[in-house]
RNA sequence: GUCCUCGUAGUUCAAUGGAUAGAACAAGAGCCUCCUAAGCUCUAGAUGCAGGUUCGAUUCCUGCCGAGGACACCA
C-alpha cells in the first residue's frame, strides 16, 4: 500500500537526517486539492517544534534526500544519456514518485508515477476479487456480535443498522485475513417468556403460530398487555410462569422452545433475503448455566456487594452507576448473561476482539459492562468495543414509538422497496425479460436498503425518509450498480466487435496508451482502494468504502461521457476497456464489502 | 442531576487535526443521428454561539444554546 510505503520511506529519511530524534507521530494522506499531489505528508510540520527548525527547510531536507535515495529520477536521466535502457526501464519501474514538491507551510507532497499506477492496473486484473483483502489480520480472531433480536417480536428498520452494519464489518475483517465469527446473540430469555407463555396457554393457536410465527405471537403479547389493564393479577401470573421456565419446569421449556424456534423460522427468511450469515446463533439461554459462576467469580474477586437485596458490581471507580447482577428474587439478568457471554468467548473462540454492534442508547450499559469485565480481569486477553450507531427517527426527527403503532417493519420496507425498483425497471428497460426484471429489481431494491444505511456515518441518527431510502438516483446503490452494469456491457460488445473470447479478451494492454486527465484520475483513486478497507476496518465504518466507491463509480461516468471507448482506436480501446474492467472489479469487490451485490444488466 | 450521541447549503448526508468545507436531492440552464440518460456538464447555496490548545480547528478541550437518547431489579 502507497501510504505505509511512504511512510517508511519517510521513517527511514528522517531518522537518517535527524539522529537522535524521537519521530514524533506523523500522517501521510491524500489531500483534498488534487494540484498538491497525491499524497502528502505533515511530517516536516510536527518535527519542526522538536528540531527548532523552518518547517519549509526540513521538508526541503527531506525531499532531496528522498530524490536521492528512493526516486531516483536524475539518475535515470543519466543513464538515458549513457545509452543504459535497460536499467533507466529497471529505475522506471522502481520509482513510486514522479515528482516531489514541498509547499507552504512545511507539506511534502508526493506525486505517484505513471508507471506505478499502470502497475496497479495489471495488479488489479489479476488479483480480480482478491483486490483490495490483505493479511493484516492473520492469527486475529474477532469475534462479531450482530443483529440480535428479541424472540417473538418483529424485526423493525431498528435491528437493520445492527444487522446490516455487524455483517459489512464481518466481510471486511474477514477480507483483512481476520478469522472472524459472527454470532446473533439472540434475546431468547427472559421475563417477556412469561407473559407469552401464559397467553399461550389460553389463547395460543399451535397451526397459526407455525403458519405465521411472529406475527401469532405478537398478536398474543398484544392481547396480554390488553388484558393485564382489566386484569392486574396477569402479572403476577407472568412472573410465575418465569420463574416456572426458570427453574425448568417441562411444559413451559417445551412451549419456550417451541416459541423459539418458530421465531428463529421468522428470522431466517428476513436473513436469508437480505444475505445476512451467522457463525453461531447462541441465544442467552445459551449461558444460563454458566451464571451462577459469574455471580461466584464476582464475590470471590470481591467486585460485588449486596445493595437492597440485590447483588452489584460497584463502579464508582469508573464515575459509572452500579451495575446489577442479580435480582432481590434471585434471578438474573442481561448484564450477568453479558458477562458469562464475554468469559465463553474468551475462552471457546479465543476472541481477541468482540465488536458489539448495537445502538448508542446501550452506551452507558456497555461502559458498565466493559468496566465490569475488567475489574473481573478479563480485558487483559480480550478486547471489548461497543459498535454504537444513531437511531433511526421518524420522519418528524422523532424516535419511532411502539406505542404508537410506528414501528416500521423491515419485512415492510424490503417489500416495498423491492416493488418499486420493479417499477423503475419496467420504465427504464422494458427491454429485459421478465426474469430479469425481477431479479434486478430484488438486488437494486435490496442494494438502496442496505445502502442508504451504510453510506452514512455509523453514529449520526438516521431519518427515516421512504422517499430518500427508495431513491434510485443520485448517491444510491443502483448508481452504483449501474455503473458496473454499464462496463459489463461495453465489455460483451468489445468482445463480439473484435470476436474474442473472454480469456484473451484483456490480453496484454497498453497503459501507456491512457494519458487523457481523467483516465489518470481514476487510475489515482484505483489506488487507494486497499487503504480505504483497512480504514473503514480501523473505524469499524462501511460508510468509508461506500463512500470511495461512489467517488469511483462518479468519476468513472465521467470518463464514459466524455471519451469514447469502443470506439477508439483498438489498442486504445482494449486499455480502456481494461481500466474499465479494473473499475468495475474494484465497485464490485467494495459493494460486496457493504454486502450488496452487482447486477450484469439492469 | 450524571452520562452518551449529534448541531455543516432549503432538505438528507461527507470531510483519517491540514492547504480553496465536498456530494446527493430539491431549484435553474444545457447534453441522447454517439458505447445503457438509473447517466453527464454548468449555475446558485452552509460550519449553533463564545473562549482555549495548535504553525493550522468542522474535527481536540471548556462553557453556553439547541435536538435525540440512556441512567438498578426490562432487554
Amino acid at each position: 500500500m502507497v501510504n505505509k510505503e511512504i511512510k517508511e520511506i519517510l521513517d527511514k529519511i528522517v531518522g537518517d537526517l535527524y539522529k537522535d530524534i524521537k519521530i514524533p507521530d506523523f500522517v501521510v494522506e491524500w489531500p483534498k486539492q488534487k494540484e498538491h499531489g497525491d499524497y502528502s505528508s505533515n511530517i516536516a510540520m510536527v518535527l519542526a517544534g522538536k528540531l527548532n527548525k523552518n518547517p519549509m527547510e526540513i521538508s526541503e531536507e527531506i525531499k532531496n534526500k528522498i530524490n536521492i535515495m528512493v526516486g531516483p529520477s536524475n539518475h535515470n536521466i543519466l543513464r538515458q544519456a549513457q545509452g543504459d535502457k535497460q536499467q533507466a526501464q529497471d529505475d522506471i519501474n522502481k520509482n513510486l514518485f514522479v515528482k516531489i514538491t514541498v509547499a507552504k507551510p512545511g507539506f511534502i507532497n508526493f506525486r505517484i508515477s505513471d508507471q506505478y499506477l499502470r502497475k496497479n492496473l495489471c495488479a488489479i486484473l489479476k488479483k480480480k476479487n482478491e483486490f483490495g483483502s490483505s493479511d493484516l489480520g492473520k492469527n486475529k480472531t474477532i469475534v462479531i456480535d450482530y443483529s440480535a433480536p428479541n424472540i417473538a417480536k418483529p424485526m423493525h428498520v431498528g435491528h437493520l443498522r445492527s444487522t446490516i452494519i455487524g455483517q459489512s464489518l464481518y466481510n471486511i475483517y474477514k477480507y483483512l485475513g481476520y478469522k472472524v465469527i459472527g454470532d446473533n446473540h439472540t434475546g431468547d430469555w427472559g421475563t417477556q417468556f412469561g407473559k407469552l407463555i401464559y397467553a399461550y396457554k389460553y389463547w395460543g393457536d399451535k397451526k397459526k403460530i407455525k403458519k405465521n410465527p411472529i406475527e401469532e405471537m405478537t398478536k398474543l403479547y398484544v392481547r396480554f398487555h390488553k388484558e393485564v389493564e382489566t386484569n392486574k393479577e396477569l402479572e403476577e401470573l407472568a412472573r410465575k410462569e418465569t420463574k416456572k421456565l426458570q427453574d425448568k419446569n417441562n411444559e413451559n421449556i417445551k412451549i419456550w422452545k417451541f416459541l423459539v424456534k418458530e421465531s428463529l423460522k421468522d428470522y431466517k427468511k428476513i436473513y436469508e433475503i437480505l444475505g445476512i450469515k451467522f457463525d453461531y446463533v447462541l441465544g442467552e439461554s445459551f449461558y444460563d448455566d454458566m451464571l451462577v459462576n459469574v455471580i461466584k467469580e464476582c464475590a470471590e474477586k470481591k467486585i460485588s456487594s449486596k445493595s437492597e437485596g440485590a447483588i452489584i458490581v460497584n463502579l464508582d471507580k469508573f464515575n459509572l452507576p452500579p451495575f446489577l447482577i442479580r435480582k432481590t428474587d434471585g434471578a438474573y439478568l442481561y448484564a450477568t448473561t453479558d458477562l458469562a457471554t464475554i468469559k465463553y468467548r474468551e475462552d471457546k473462540f479465543r476472541a481477541d476482539k468482540i465488536l458489539y454492534v448495537v445502538s448508542n442508547e446501550q452506551a452507558l450499559y456497555f461502559q458498565q459492562l466493559f468496566s465490569s469485565s475488567e475489574l473481573l480481569g478479563w480485558n487483559d486477553k480480550v478486547k471489548l468495543e461497543h459498535i454504537k450507531f444513531g437511531m433511526v427517527l421518524g420522519e418528524m426527527g422523532k424516535k419511532l414509538s411502539t406505542r404508537r403503532g410506528e414501528t416500521i417493519k423491515l419485512e415492510d420496507v424490503i417489500k416495498k422497496s423491492i416493488e418499486l425498483a420493479k417499477k423503475v425497471v419496467e420504465e427504464k428497460n422494458p427491454k429485459l425479460s421478465n426474469k430479469e426484471k425481477k431479479g434486478v429489481a430484488r438486488t437494486v431494491g435490496l442494494g438502496s436498503i442496505k445502502y442508504n444505511d451504510l453510506s452514512q456515518n455509523r453514529l449520526t441518527d438516521i431519518t427515516f425518509d421512504w422517499d430518500k431510502m427508495l431513491s434510485f438516483e443520485g448517491n444510491s446503490a443502483p448508481y452504483l450498480q449501474y455503473a458496473y452494469a454499464r462496463i459489463n456491457s461495453l465489455m460483451k460488445k468489445y468482445n463480439a466487435l473484435y470476436k474474442l473470447d473472454r480469456i484473451n479478451i484483456l490480453d496484454k494492454p497498453d497503459f501507456n496508451l491512457l494519458k487523457e486527465n481523467i483516465e489518470k484520475n481514476i487510475m489515482r483513486h484505483l489506488l487507494k482502494f486497499p487503504e480505504v478497507i483497512e480504514n473503514s476496518a480501523r473505524e469499524n465504518s462501511p460508510h468509508l468504502i461506500a463512500l470511495y466507491i461512489y467517488e469511483l463509480a462518479s468519476l468513472y461516468n465521467n470518463f464514459y461521457n466524455s471519451t469514447p471507448i469502443l470506439k477508439s482506436e483498438r489498442n486504445i480501446a482494449k486499455a480502456r476497456i481494461a481500466l474499465s474492467k479494473s473499475v468495475a472489479t474494484t465497485i464490485k469487490n467494495g459493494l460486496n464489502l457493504l454486502g450488496i451485490d452487482v447486477l450484469e444488466k439492469m
